[in-house]
RNA sequence: GGGCGAAUGGCGGAACUGGUAGACGCGCACGACUCAAAAUCGUGUUUCGCAAGAAGUGAGAGUUCGAUUCUCUCUUCGCCCA
């Protein structure tokens, strides 16, 4: 018996599964077809632990579905866009695709390592011309469907890294990367109309039943929708503007309406524009982000103007006009009524400039709030009141509950004395994709010398990116690029648009270019992506569960539009979130955070390893990052322990939903369990040549048949974790079967199956084991035979006043009666009844039975 | 502030539609092998108790013959949105 010698079998099934080309998708389309997909990483340099669980759970997967018989599609590319390679190439002084290059085969090597059942022929990188290319005729089709526009809009700019961010990456009003205080700045965007689709995005959510909960959850408040009306206001104090409209998803509050308040880009803002106290104010508000959550913790500010807005529902009520910084102009009509005693930031704001607050809707339980002594009513002090009730102060509103009989008789109201209408509104707004960066596909758009937008011929596509030998330090390097950015075209100058698109359309469509990456007139083959699309199973992080993933939806409606050919709307049918991986976090005596590597453990305490005084305090595990150094590099893994311990210990600790905790012991034990069951491997061999007359009949058979069918149910429901629990059962079961006699078939049979059952998660392994006991059948995944899990012996539990009081080992089947038989001369379970009456017997077949006293 | 989810030994976690709580792993203890150690193997390991037994799944109530599982209230934590 030889040690396990990981590196060179884990070598040897690598190169044999390169060299055979063992993971090619088959072309037979009358197979069944499985698309599983990992999401791609974005290549920064090398691989980390939490691309090992991602591709490692994808992994098991694409394996189980191929030892099924499906004919499965399971490629891997490169979200090779985006930021990071510009900076590196700034600090480096090299060219972003170099960078971008080198890391990619760093890290396909890396990833080759973990011995993934990847189809490498179909290989994509979205920074390579033949991808974006098609991406950009994309681009002109929407362009040409009215999906696409430009229009000058307010963009979080980040001054230092000179770009626009979107909502998601500006973090407590600072940019994601630079940490500096984000500005609002006016440009001119390219847009995609999403919000052309909100109601189809929302609506067959309802359809993604393989989908987390959870996610659907989040997409549907991202998209918000809300059932409001768009109410008139009449509006005194100026012979220029006689009525404003806004939107409110609380009509029935407008009798506690104390003021009105307007964006500082509502057109009623030109009458101020020269009012230089209003344009300071202006100046102020840009200040503040544009995100939900800025303006929510921003101080509420106002501009006072001379106008009063009369309260539809009573024009003898009229109110103050502001400006207030709260305010956007592309979310309902740039312009809210304010009732601050339900609404909290209307009553910080009502404070703030001592505006009078009316309550309209009493609570329907007093406890909790106050009353006045007098007049009974409620009163509002710092904190409003958003919660149901009951309309009072408001006249013909009175009495109503609020808000499901208040808002639509006040709706009705205002419709039939045409002071309103009914309105649906989102949440959800339009894509802005310009970003003003160099590494990116470029928007193929040209203006003409009155600067309007052309698309670039077709025929002149791929608009390709110029090579860069010098990055500026700050700022597009294609807008200086004077070269590539005039062209002449029959004669006549152009300018090209400098803007790149978000990387996240890059990787909207990567689905669909996987199933036919070698296309070269169109981004995809329709009767590829017939066969294979939609996705079966999406694996990846939940962090992505809006952004992509809504965009990758609303890419498939946009591509189904107006196009009769193409009718996927949904790319994911199952998706599954993995969770992170953590590790304990480590601090010296001067509270400096120490990489696990720099880490001894002596006597079961840590010390620093060149300074054995300096004893290591313990943190909390938190996702492996860089700035706690609690990172372990999965390339020293493979080297130590292999790649089918790393993946069997991936896997090991907690269900794949779940963060799970990176630990040396956990690592070490699944090393050492590769190894005991290689060891396994000889005993078997051994019993092997014995062939010897079976004594148990078909002992082996049935615990075999209950391990597949364990593995089988827990694949199926992405228990991950318990598969590897089942794979350490069977092990020491088999230890202990194997000091009976069997035969070789039986051995060979039941053995070949139980490996076989272990390949997804150890491949290496597995395959090296059935080529040591010389298995030369087939290898497809074993069926689960149904009447050998019924056992003949059940132990039944016997309950008095239902507390388990014994067990009884008898053959399945057996009445009420045959048990109370049973247990009559079981004195441990007799004692307890004694001489008392049994009043109640319950009896569950099979299972147990309760005897109540 | 709203939404979603979670809470089980020293630790990570099992327990299918209410029916043996703690599978499996880590850690720990003891034993075997060894001059010794490491490695390996074996045994044990929820708590209290010598034992019989009792208590026990964040806290409190409820439904039930029986609740980790269902219902209500509360506490703490996590994630998302604000």
């Amino acid at each position: 018996m030889e040690k396990y010698n990981f590196k060179v079998i884990e070598n040897k099934w690598q190169t044999y599964w390169d060299k055979n080309k063992s993971f090619k998708t088959s072309s037979d389309k009358s197979k069944k077809k499985f698309y599983c997909l990992e999401m791609f990483p974005y290549p920064s340099g090398k691989i980390h632990m939490g691309h090992v669980r991602n591709y490692t759970i994808g992994d098991v997967l694409a394996r189980y579905k191929s030892l099924q018989g499906f004919n499965v599609l399971h490629p891997m590319g490169w979200d090779s866009f985006g930021m990071p390679a510009e900076n590196a190439a700034r600090q480096n002084n090299l060219d972003p695709a170099t960078w971008t290059e080198k890391n990619i085969t760093v890290m396909k090597s890396q990833l080759k390592k973990l011995g993934l059942s990847i189809d490498w022929d179909r290989e994509i990188s979205t920074c390579s011309k033949d991808y974006y290319r098609h991406q950009q005729t994309f681009f002109l089709e929407m362009f040409d469907k009215g999906l696409v526009y430009r229009k000058e809009n307010y963009v979080n700019w980040d001054p230092v890294d000179q770009t626009v961010l979107a909502n998601e990456q500006v973090i407590d009003g600072k940019g994601w990367r630079s940490g500096a205080p984000v500005e609002r700045k006016k440009l001119n965007q390219w847009f995609f109309n999403i919000t052309k689709f909100s109601e189809d995005l929302l609506k067959s959510l309802d359809t993604l039943d393989k989908w987390p909960n959870k996610v659907k959850i989040m997409q549907k408040n991202w998209i918000g929708k809300s059932f409001g009306c768009e109410v008139k206001f009449e509006i005194t104090g100026s012979k220029d503007v006689k009525i404003v409209e806004c939107y409110t998803t609380r009509p029935d509050t407008l009798f506690g309406m104390s003021f009105l308040a307007l964006s500082v880009d509502h057109p009623v803002a030109k009458l101020y524009e020269n009012d230089k106290t209003f344009l300071k104010f202006k100046d102020e508000c840009s200040k503040t982000g544009t995100t939900e959550e800025s303006i929510a913790v921003a101080e509420k500010l106002g501009f006072k103007t001379d106008l009063l807005a009369i309260n539809p529902l009573n024009k003898e009520i009229k109110v103050p006009v502001y400006f207030a910084n709260f305010v956007l102009m592309d979310y309902g009509l740039g312009a809210v009524f304010g009732c601050p005693a339900h609404d909290q930031r209307d009553l910080d704001f009502a404070r703030k400039y001592n505006l009078s607050v009316t309550p309209v809707v009493e609570p329907l339980d007093k406890s909790g709030h106050q009353y006045d002594d007098k007049t009974n009513q409620l009163i509002i002090e710092n904190e409003a009141y958003t919660g149901p009730g009951k309309i009072f102060n408001s006249q013909f509103l009175d009495g109503l509950k609020c808000p499901e009989d208040s808002i639509p008789k006040t709706i009705e109201y205002l419709e039939k004395n045409k002071l309103g209408k009914k309105k649906v509104n989102f949440r959800l707004k339009d894509w802005g994709v310009s970003r003003q960066r160099y590494w990116g596909c470029p928007i193929p758009i040209m203006y003409d010398e009155n600067n309007n937008p052309k698309k670039i011929p077709l025929e002149l596509l791929p608009v390709e990116l110029p090579k860069i030998d010098k990055f500026e330090t700050s700022g597009n390097p294609l807008n200086e690029n004077k070269d590539w950015k005039n062209i002449i075209i029959n004669g006549k100058k152009y300018t090209r648009e400098t803007d790149t698109l978000d990387t996240f359309v890059d990787s909207s469509w990567y689905f669909l270019r996987f199933c036919s990456p070698d296309k070269n007139d169109r981004g995809f083959d329709i009767d590829e992506v017939k066969y294979w699309m939609p996705v079966d199973q999406y694996i990846g992080g939940v962090e992505h569960a809006i952004l992509h993933l809504l965009y990758s939806r609303f890419f498939m409606n946009a591509l189904s539009y107006k196009n009769k050919n193409f009718d996927i709307t949904e790319p994911f049918d199952g998706l599954f979130t993995q969770g992170m991986v953590c590790h304990e976090t480590y601090k010296d005596k001067s509270g400096n955070w120490i990489s696990p590597d720099e880490i001894i453990t002596l006597n079961g305490k840590k010390f620093l390893v060149n300074d054995k005084e300096n004893e290591i305090k313990i943190g909390p595990s938190e996702s492996m990052s860089k700035s706690k150094r609690n990172i372990i590099d999965p390339e020293k893994i493979i080297i130590n322990y292999g790649a089918d311990a790393a993946r069997l210990f991936i896997l090991s600790d907690s269900p794949p939903e779940k963060d799970v905790q990176w630990s040396d012991e956990g690592i070490a034990a699944s090393y050492k369990f590769i190894q005991k069951i290689w060891n396994l491997n000889f005993i078997i061999l051994n019993k092997i040549k014995e062939n010897s007359e079976e004594n148990a009949n078909n002992e082996l058979d049935k615990i075999t048949n209950r391990f597949i069918n364990n593995v089988t149910n827990n694949l199926i429901n992405f228990s991950y974790n318990k598969i590897i629990a089942n794979f350490h059962e069977i092990y020491s079961e088999l230890l202990t079967k194997l000091k009976n006699n069997y035969k070789k078939e039986n051995l060979i049979n039941n053995y070949s199956k139980i490996l076989i059952t272990m390949m997804p998660v150890i491949p290496h392994f597995a395959s090296e084991s059935l080529e040591l006991i010389d298995y030369k059948g087939e290898i497809k995944w074993p069926s689960v035979e149904k009447e050998l899990l019924l056992e003949e012996n059940i132990n039944y539990v016997i309950q008095i006043n239902g507390k388990k009081r014994g067990l009884v080992t008898a053959k399945r089947n057996l009445t009420e009666n045959n048990l109370i038989e049973l247990i009559k001369d079981k004195h441990e379970i007799i004692k307890f009844i004694k001489d008392q009456k049994i009043k109640k017997q319950i009896f569950v077949p099979n299972k147990l039975l309760n005897i109540i006293l």
